[in-house]
DNA sequence: TTTTGAGTTGTTCGA
DNA sequence: GTCGAACAACTCAAA
């Protein structure tokens, strides 16, 4: 007689540490491991898709060769899986977004009609969306008050919460025995993160805890220096859990900003949860009135804003590095982010789409959430005259133009402050014009904003 | 129910 | 060079 077999189906938790749904599944029986290979994530950048490969990989690696790939629609492959291998049961961590709540009621209502069934266990965050509401039971709107009681909430169950035991004892039962698609295709990239592995992820947060941490609210806004702990992809797909993180934590000023981007990666997954919609349309109605640009001159622009030829050395460094890499600094993204709506008057569906195609650890609920602050039409909206100057945001978070010379190195002869905004003479020949006019578009923001606000009256 | 204080990340201007 | 005020009005959350 076989032994019962649960099929434990990887999607963005690709780790086996600290893994709920590996120890349900191995309650169960053996355990076969599955990704399917989703087509629609062919649209992604190079860098995207070589960390998914990579950890994907290493995920492999660990489980002895096992892990087995599908290609296709997981609504249609899952439940035909299941039926292949004869597991009753298919595990996984749950999804909360709206793409993955779809997909995952789908597989369930079609493994249900063979007697089979979809169980859920635990989840990327770590306080779930739908948890943190208010007295009154609804949800919080505004991050300060979010982050108390998510803290609240939190604390008490972290405090008794006991990490999933290493499970070394899996039968894993998958390739090559049973017949497996290839893997995703690795393009070749030249990236700074950190290898896409638990062990490697691990080591970065060791060493980041030991040398960078304490020092992590002064350093994380400079974008020449390692000064943030660089694990958003390994957090993104799940290879680190934030629980593995927050339980190292102490009570040090440093440690609780940490903690709150943390948390923030929280709120927007609740946010999202709550108003699956605001992946894409603005969070505030009012906001639709905006007026964006569209046209031909608006395409161009965007353009150039994507390929790094503004003519603005700080966003066009941040668009050559998320380019390159897969990942750009933090405090550039907001400068970018600025950029694209308030000096080029573009929708931030533009930017929040290219974002999720190139950045490894683009995630939709605080990708798009962190576009709509930008673009003040989110939750906790920034006031619409706060409008980035890229020009003193640059003096001020990279004084020495060490990051603007690394990412535009036509700029690597410029010397002084000119390096920030590089002008006339100074400006090398191969390097372009502003295609704007900060001051000029500023004044066009704030008159958009204002008009907008004159109708709603 | 009403009131009150507050709200991630900024810039500019004038004294 | 530094500093405070202005830039609006609204919504949220809790007392």
């Amino acid at each position: 007689m076989t032994r019962a077999r649960s099929i434990l189906w990887f999607r963005r938790d690709l780790r086996l540490d600290d893994l709920p749904a590996l120890a349900v599944a191995h309650a169960h029986g053996d355990v076969t491991p599955l990704f399917v290979v989703d087509p629609a994530f062919s649209a992604s950048g190079a860098p995207r898709r070589a960390f998914m490969a990579a950890a994907l990989q290493a995920l492999d690696d660990r489980m002895g060769g096992a892990l087995v790939y599908r290609h296709g629609d997981p609504a249609a492959v899952v439940p035909a899986f299941a039926a292949e291998v004869g597991a009753d049961v298919v595990v996984v961590s749950r999804d909360f977004g709206p793409y993955g709540r779809r997909r995952d009621a789908a597989v369930a209502e079609r493994l249900a009609a063979d007697g089979r069934r979809l169980q859920g266990v635990g989840s990327p965050y770590a306080v779930d969306p739908g948890t943190v509401v208010k007295n009154d039971g609804t949800p919080y709107a505004v991050f300060t008050p979010f982050s108390k009681a998510w803290l609240a909430v939190g604390q008490p169950r972290w405090a008794e919460r006991r990490a999933t035991p290493a499970v070394g004892d899996v039968n894993w039962v998958g390739a090559p025995d049973i017949a497996c698609d290839g893997p995703p295709a690795v393009p070749a990239v030249d990236s700074t993160l950190p290898p896409a592995s638990e062990a490697s992820a691990r080591d970065r947060w060791a060493e980041f805890l030991s040398e960078g941490l304490d020092q992590y609210d002064d350093r994380r806004n400079q974008p020449a220096l390692d000064g943030t702990s660089r694990l958003s992809p390994a957090l993104r797909w799940g290879i680190l859990h934030p629980l593995q993180l927050i339980d190292d934590l102490g009570p040090v000023r440093a440690h609780e900003v940490f903690r709150s981007e943390l948390a923030w990666r929280d709120f927007y997954a609740d946010v999202l949860f709550r108003r699956p919609e605001t992946a894409w349309e603005n969070l505030q109605p009012k906001m639709d009135a905006m007026v964006v640009d569209t046209d031909a001159r608006a395409k161009e622009r965007f353009a150039a804003w994507t390929e790094g030829r503004t003519g603005y050395p700080i966003v066009d460094a941040g668009m050559r590095q998320l380019l390159a890499t897969g990942w750009m600094h933090n405090r550039v993204r907001m400068i970018v982010a600025s950029f694209l709506v308030k000096d080029l008057h573009l929708p931030w569906q533009w930017g929040a789409r290219h974002f999720m195609r190139h950045l490894v650890d683009g995630d939709l609920a605080s990708n798009n959430h962190g576009w709509q602050w930008a673009a003040g039409t989110g939750t906790d909206a920034a006031p619409y005259f706060r409008v980035f100057n890229p020009t003193s945001q640059s003096e001020r978070f990279d004084p020495d133009g060490e990051y603007l010379r690394r990412w535009v190195p036509e700029l690597r002869d410029v010397g002084g402050v000119a390096v920030h905004a590089p002008d006339g003479l100074l400006r090398p020949a191969d390097y372009p014009p502003p295609i704007v006019d900060h001051a000029a578009e500023r004044d066009e923001a704030l008159r958009r904003y204002k008009s907008l606000g004159a109708a709603a009256r």
